[in-house]
DNA sequence: GGATCTCGGTGAGGTATTCGCAAAAAATAG
DNA sequence: CTATTTTTTGCGAATACCTCACCGAGATCC
């Protein structure tokens, strides 16, 4: 009952929360293998099976149920006591983890993490992209960037961006020998390329002229979930696209592409930096809403669109 | 703001309550270099100074006295849940801390103790002989035994040993050619070692007969700490010396002492294990206190006085 | 006032622990 | 019964840790 690691008491609670080793093995960064060896010493140490486990299923046993429910909220304090102790820092250092979509993280990159990066050089940032939201306090996140209408109700939100205009773009091939839409209705007669949330749904277009809304449920041969590809198939010719203007900027400026029913364009709120407001902001969370709120402020930084093109 | 390790952790804790690196080192037991390794390479991970320490001092810093605070609980909640694990063992294990006098420890070791230890060969016993009472939570025990007027009153007591008698003994040639006391009173005229207690203070002696208590303030020659030495020194003709009569009882029974004023004699309540009984009785703990209580029932086995000579 | 003793810091070397890879074993699904 | 996924195991290797020896600083003692 002595000498104990922390990784092996995180690695219990890692275990029993993916219900599944390898899983467990990649959120802490370490092989299956070591974490198989780890769980075992810990057992075998206190002499009591925490995890049952067979090749097929991971459960938590009596004694590792009860463990659990003292250890874990134990641990997080730890943790929570460690990240508390960058506020004595001049500068902070940790790693700073976001979640946001492609997109945003594209739009969010160069202005405001690279020059974060560069003020505080002992930090990490770890962004994930994906696509569906996510419960950022529950995955481990310090934040997460999206429209602002996709920000839960009991989080902070910071702009991030000045709102975002959204266009029907096509490349001039497309248009060649074809009449551009006038109205939403004429884009029946148009190849539009859907897209699809990683939910399933499909996405609706959405208008607005004079504060008049409409939603066109388009049709067309090809739907995809990826935004790059949807760029990369209007570039090709493929059909029409919904797009936020930022996204194809450059695209538009260099004639590669073609905005259409530009008096259509419904403009949506911009990005937001969210964080649960509820408890101790990290120190290194501030230094980073800190550098957001004052590229927001500049606002030119974040205009410049990219210019290189997407990877093929 | 990686990997940590719970020595490291520990080693904070350890430091800040002794306010020494030696002294830490001990208790944790390493080596005081061990032990600045491990904070040094904590804080150099943190990038914070937890300590402030000179060669003649050692203190928390601001950033440590905010960590203790939160990592020194989230800690013990873990060493807690670790020892709950033993409650899903179908044997105890690990180690049991009992703080005791070492005339204490001497009567209940044969008996209880090595019975406990032959019973569950997986637990280990730590016995620390201290005279003078101590607050056995903050020093983190388990259990203590004392004589029960001894025990704090948010303490659950448990009888170990039958009340005990005390008595007043000489040897042989200490009583030859003087004319042995009648009375407490007669004690003036006698050799008296007396005792003292670890907190300085002189022990008076206390006698009763027929309900009437009376306490004597002797005088002798020799004073002293050590109830082992008073013994030996009774033995040797130097005093008389108030003991309780267990302690004696191979020798008053070969005649190397004689007790005197034996119609005087008081009874003291027994010894008790006590323990703190606010909280979750570790498993360790409730097998010994089933112990305790069989031997004490039992009674005869407590009864046998030690035989074999105290060592010289 | 100087010598000594105590206490903590530092660096190097050796040892023990642990990690990771590859292969096996086990269990469930089809 | 077979196939696939997941955990386990063994062993080589790398890593981290501890111990040893020495240093510097401060306090005490004579």
């Amino acid at each position: 009952m002595q000498r104990s690691g922390l990784v092996e008491l995180n690695a219990v609670v890692a275990v029993s929360k993916h219900r599944s080793f390898r899983r467990a093995a990649a959120e802490l960064g370490m092989s299956p293998s070591a974490l198989s060896h780890a769980i075992a010493a810990l057992e075998q140490r206190m002499g009591v099976r925490l995890i049952n486990r067979t090749t097929r299923s991971v459960s938590l046993s009596g004694a590792g149920e009860q463990f659990l429910s003292r250890v874990g909220p134990a641990l997080s304090e730890i943790a929570a006591a460690m990240e508390a102790v960058n506020d004595f820092r001049d500068t902070p250092a940790g790693i700073l983890r976001i979640n946001t979509s492609e997109g945003a993280a594209r739009m969010v990159l160069t202005p405001m993490v690279l020059t974060f990066l560069r003020r505080y050089p002992e930090m990490q940032v770890d962004i994930v992209t994906e696509g569906r939201l996510v419960d950022i306090v529950a995955d481990g996140f310090d934040a997460g960037i999206r429209a602002i209408n996709a920000v839960p109700q009991d989080m902070i939100a910071v702009p991030c961006s000045p709102p975002l205009r959204f266009v029907v773009v096509g490349s001039p091939a497309y248009f060649a020998g074809r009449k551009p839409p006038r109205s939403p209705a004429d884009l029946s007669a148009h190849a539009c390329i859907r897209s699809r949330f990683p939910s399933g749904a499909i996405y609706k277009w959405e208008f607005e002229k004079r504060g008049v809304g409409q939603i066109v449920d388009v049709r067309g041969p090809l739907t995809l979930d990826n935004h790059n590809l949807m760029i990369e198939a209007a570039l090709q010719g493929a059909g029409l696209i919904w797009t936020n203007e930022w996204s194809v900027a450059a695209d538009l400026a260099a004639g590669r592409l073609v905005s259409v029913l530009d008096d259509w364009s419904p403009s949506a709120p911009g990005l937001c930096l969210y964080y649960p407001g509820h408890r101790h902001v990290p120190a290194s969370l501030r230094a980073f809403i800190e550098v957001v709120r004052e590229v927001a402020k500049g606002g030119s930084s974040l205009s410049g669109p990219p210019v290189s093109p997407r990877e093929p």
